[in-house]
DNA sequence: CGTGTTATTGACCAACATCAAACTTAGTGG
DNA sequence: CCACTAAGTTTGATGTTGGTCAATAACACG
């Protein structure tokens, strides 16, 4: 057995957190040939219409996952935080029909499709988490699709705050009530639908009201009951099994 | 081996059409112990916060999957025709965060959740077309979420009586240019992040102009061009191997 | 310091929502 | 087969959220 590449280290959390494995599976992952790999800010890792040969797992950084429509219009699909593997989402179709883009600066781990493939045959426990995983990221998509549906700029602009804050805590990664945002506030428009005016206009009512407050690109959460209410978020659609 | 239950051959034929499946598979597959059951219009099959221990195959009929907001919005996330194992978004999460209901009356085969892993565990070719298709979904769902996101009214309506289209010819549900599209205009409305209202004046619109006409429940394709350029459809990410 | 990116403002506008009423269709029981 | 009822569709009037455009101010970074 190698020494476990530390780019792992935050799978093994996240897969902790939703589906015990054992160390034996942490094994069998750690040995996996990972050709890690620095992805510059703005470039993109897989694009539209790509037929990779190989997954990502995201070891450092901010990933997300968009499309651009047919007249110019751009829509985020998820942000993918470290100790994600985002191209599980597409293990097994041939053709990209997005793209998977840098948001900061990346580090991630290239592995063979084949190599995780015959992993994921021989040990159905690794398969059903991994395949847990791809459910979790279809629920968190559906509480999306809710949001720009049917809520206001107000709730989904404080139900993605929300979220964000609770998964980056999963892993490790919040300071205390405050977490890195990585991205813009367009950006943010072309994940909930709204405009980037829009989105300006909101994130100062939300800091003008003491629930946030914002430097750099840091958040900090202020009040979490407003903000939670603000939101009308409920953290079940994560499913994750610690304190949430 | 057992007689299929008719139930099985439209499931086949969905299967076929995403992932090729062996004579042998399908035999484990008709083997399955099947409980059909008849679900009225209007009843849920698995109700938000349920723990069913069966997984439903749609044999007969309509299904949507949905979910009510906090303030009583309604957000539908998918249709699903015949053939179809809506549960699979489901199989290894405990707890349901939205709602399965019958959009007509039914007929649904429920299988119970372990004989399905059982045999998911022995036959990694079935589980990987099972896979494959809750990839498949996911990506309708990004394709869904891009139209709420960001597309017009116009454009969603039009999008979404192309998609229907594509499945149901897929598996031989459709008549000529013509399908059966068992939802009413706030259904509609729920699905797309509009109002009914709206959705009824945008479809006047799409009739007057030619594109569609429709009789009672049943659509008519009038002019496939011109809806597929008003919805900005591209049936890639539907990943059907047949001709689209 | 300068230069490109991001945030902020203001004026104005459009798409779509809401409300409420009327009309049509479909389903049901006698 | 008709009458009755509930469900769904259509219409009009009016309102609001959030979009667009364009200019200016703040940053961040080399």
């Amino acid at each position: 057995m190698t020494t476990p590449s530390p780019g792992y280290e935050r799978l093994f959390r996240k897969l902790n957190a939703i589906h015990p494995i054992t160390d034996a599976d942490r094994a069998a992952l750690a040995d996996l040939p990972l050709r890690e790999k620095k992805i510059a800010k703005n470039t993109d890792v897989v694009k539209e219409g790509d037929a990779p040969r190989e997954c990502c797992l995201l070891i450092e950084g901010f990933l997300c996952r968009d499309k651009i429509l047919g007249e110019g219009q751009r829509q985020i699909f998820s942000f993918h935080i470290p100790g994600d593997i985002p191209d599980l989402q597409s293990l097994n179709l041939e053709i990209a029909d997005d793209s998977l883009g840098a948001l900061t600066a990346c580090t991630v781990g290239f592995i063979p499709r084949a190599s995780l493939t015959a992993l994921l045959a021989e040990r159905p426990n690794v398969a059903a988490a991994f395949w847990r995983d791809t459910l979790i990221e279809a629920a968190v998509l559906r509480a999306w699709l809710a949001g720009v549906g049917r809520r206001s700029a107000h709730q989904r602009i404080s139900h993605l705050v929300c979220e964000l804050y609770v998964r980056l805590e999963a892993v490790g990664l919040t300071d205390g009530s405050m977490f890195q945002l990585p991205v813009n506030q367009s950006q943010l428009a072309d994940a909930l639908g709204l405009s980037a005016v829009h989105v300006n206009r909101v994130l100062q009512d939300l800091r003008g009201s003491g629930v946030i407050k914002t430097r750099g690109r840091f958040v900090r959460i202020e009040d979490w009951e407003r903000l939670q209410a603000a939101g009308d978020f409920d953290p079940n659609y994560l499913h994750l099994r610690g304190p949430s």
